[in-house]
DNA sequence: TGCCGCATGTAAAGCGTTACATGATTTC
DNA sequence: GAAATCATGTAACGCTTTACATGCGGCA
């Protein structure tokens, strides 16, 4: 379970509450890497609190702690970011799975979801591009959070749409497109 | 909960026996796309036979029971796989997370994280075009059931690399290296 | 005969999701 | 004053994992 490994990651950038962690969850963080609910957030919090690693430095207004990690809390970050390959690493991807299961249908229809899958990587990818216009160059430190993953995921969408495009070439080969999809745009 | 999809995707292929599905899931599927142990595969595949999706089709030796997909079955996975976006893909992965967390170390930690990291995906790749050898070019229908997906892994693995190596190069713009890990080769 | 691998199963504990629930503060 | 948002929490259900458990068949 990494879910306490990724709380003291944000924590680390800067000191939040319960509910703006919860929040981080929900944009790109959730999207690509981790997702969580409040549910389990809160509690999560609490555990970590009780092991020494989060500490509430503020109560505001709402009845709203705000936590920040611990020289402990810090350690425990570093070593499990720096560990061994993990090899326990849980994966559950379900568009990944839907490309394993892809040659189970017909070409005509797998021609269609490879097309839906290169549209859907172009408008990633745009959206990535975006970001990174706002952000602009990566720097490192707390400040620049986030900019490398938002590189890791441009690369990742570059992969995906290539590979698409790739796929639907070859199926081509074999068979006479279905004809009902708009072709996917490079 | 895509565990379903994914056996009838298997069974798809060809039937086979609750044994053979979960060795299935020990190799590259479970390693990249969907796990699962035994002790969720076998009820599973008893909530499938009630719903009609699957069928025993044999029976051998060891009390094991052959299964394969009926017609509905079929027509189950079709619309799975060419539904629309899911829009709730739940994601979960260690290491993605642990590259939106790298900002939070210090550069000469981070360097050596991504250095194994360009590593281990240089080691993947090598699995893949290696699978790839054997396997030959891709050919359509279920005789070519995982050519797709292997070279999505190996697309996957290059962008990666290229992006750890890149990120490597923007941290060492700002930081002396910590030199205590060999350099990732190309 | 003894061991290994095949082949399936149950039970308990833990975790996550969904739904339900509450109250305070700000904003209009 | 009403509505939206902030902010946290509990409870129930279902799924996953881990551990435990059993027995047959092939091979040396």
């Amino acid at each position: 379970m990494s879910l306490p490994h990724a709380l003291l990651g944000l924590l680390a950038v800067r000191p939040r509450s319960g509910y703006e962690l919860t929040k981080e969850f929900e944009g790109y963080l959730g999207r690509y890497a981790w997702q969580a609910g409040h549910t389990s957030i809160y509690p999560e919090l609490g555990k970590l609190a009780v092991r020494g690693l989060v500490e509430v430095t503020h109560e505001g207004p709402r009845g709203s702690r705000t936590y920040a990690v611990t020289p402990a809390g810090r350690e425990e970050l570093r070593a499990w970011l720096t560990a061994p390959p993990s090899r326990s690493g849980k994966v559950r991807n379900e568009e990944v799975l839907r490309m394993f299961l892809l040659s189970a249908l017909d070409p005509p229809d797998a021609l269609s979801v490879l097309r839906r899958i290169a549209d859907e990587a172009a408008a990633g990818l745009a959206d990535l591009r975006a970001v990174r216009e706002v952000t602009g160059p990566p720097v490192p430190g707390p400040e620049g959070f986030g900019i490398l993953a938002a590189e890791f995921g441009l690369r990742q969408y570059e992969a995906v749409h290539g590979w698409a495009l790739w796929a639907i070439e070859q199926l081509e080969q074999h068979a006479e497109p279905a004809g009902s999809e708009a072709p996917a745009e490079s």
